[in-house]
DNA sequence: TACACTATGTAAGTCTCTCTTACATTAGGT
DNA sequence: ACCTAATGTAAGAGAGACTTACATAGTGTA
């Protein structure tokens, strides 16, 4: 989870970079304390300003996490996206890897888990809208539509259908994190799961 | 969402059921406004006492709401439990019935997704593991063994069904509070959204 | 009843953290 | 060179979590 580039280095009375410098400060914050638990001067010092500049950039610290949780959401369409182009469009296996690489992403971060699907990112969701049309929940939709047309069959609304697998990934990934999963099925391999989840969805998807 | 009994009145110098009577404050204001963010003193003015007498009764405040999340997890798996009686055992419909209490009882509850999902909960579990032999989703594993044994149907781990079925209404009802339902399907019922997923689940299951 | 002991409450204060205010410095345009 | 806007600093107000020293009440025991 890089944010962006690394602030341009200046040396002087002005930092140069400091709203973006901020942020990355933020998120290796968020990594190494486990959550948005940080004090907003650690991220100043880290930046290497005083403990009220921040708010010349943001306006209190809920801003700046909001900042976060963009790129966040932002690195994280940009890995699903990444991702799915190995497989062909119109297989089950292009469908299957964009729920992984999701329900990977989520589980790679558990630190940002809070920041991204808290009541904060909720507020924060209305900025990235501009960029809904890339991101992977189309790619979700199309990939259905595309893999329906090619095995004949018959889906009303692959928005829908996207919903539901969106949905089976995003709970497995919050019941992973959240030790639900190793507690009620310990050794459970999410991964196989939610693959298994998804033939058996595109099986009854297909069926008679 | 009510913790338990109210507290027993007594208006002395002691109050008599403090810690209960700081659970109930708790709720209330996790109801009222939305969130943990309450000052400790405000439950404690609530309940009647000084600032300091909740920490006769709680180590800090993440112990209040611990206890807090608790009641919410007992009162989830009452009412799952509850609503599945009406239907008859190894029917589909007793599936859907547990699932969609579960969202039901979520999305109902708003204001305590954070407390029951969040980092905190993560500690709070390991005192509700006692009462897990009749948790919800061991209803659900029996419920599924039992629908297919009626429909001759081989399943090998219903335990790995149950978690596929806990992940899709977790993930539904998670991504219904955020908005991201209403944003990229709106006017998508969720629980009818459930009821397909589930029933396109079981039909992949009893498939050839 | 008298006494000790423990549980539970209060008052007052400390510490940390967010955010504000008044002032200082710098960059860029004219 | 000078003005202005942007951006930084120093100092502190205020909120809220938690602590400490002390007060009060119930309970068991002689």
């Amino acid at each position: 989870m890089t944010a962006r580039e690394k602030p341009t280095d200046c040396g002087g009375y002005h930092h140069g970079d400091l709203r973006n410098a901020l942020v990355v400060a933020a998120s290796e914050l968020i990594e190494e304390r486990g959550g948005t638990d940080f004090a907003m001067v650690d991220a100043a010092r880290r930046a290497g300003v005083s403990s009220a500049a921040p708010y010349r950039h943001f306006k209190d610290k809920d801003e700046l996490l909001a900042e976060v949780c963009q790129v966040c959401f932002l690195a994280l369409s940009e890995t699903v996206e990444q991702q799915c182009v190995d497989y062909e469009t119109g297989t089950r296996a292009r469908i299957i890897a964009l729920g992984t690489s999701y329900l990977s992403f989520v589980i790679r971060h558990p630190k940002f888990y809070e920041l991204m699907w808290g009541d904060l990112a909720a507020g924060a969701m209305d900025m990235i809208e501009p960029r809904s049309q890339h991101t992977g929940f189309h790619l979700l939709v199309e990939a259905l539509a595309a893999w329906a047309e090619r095995e004949q069959v018959v889906i009303d609304d692959p928005a829908r259908i996207a919903t539901e697998l969106w949905g089976f990934a995003h709970g497995i990934a919050g019941l992973k994190l959240h030790g639900h999963i190793d507690h009620f099925t310990p050794g459970l391999d999410v991964y196989d799961l939610l693959e298994s989840a998804a033939t058996t969805l595109l099986d009854g998807l297909s069926c008679p």
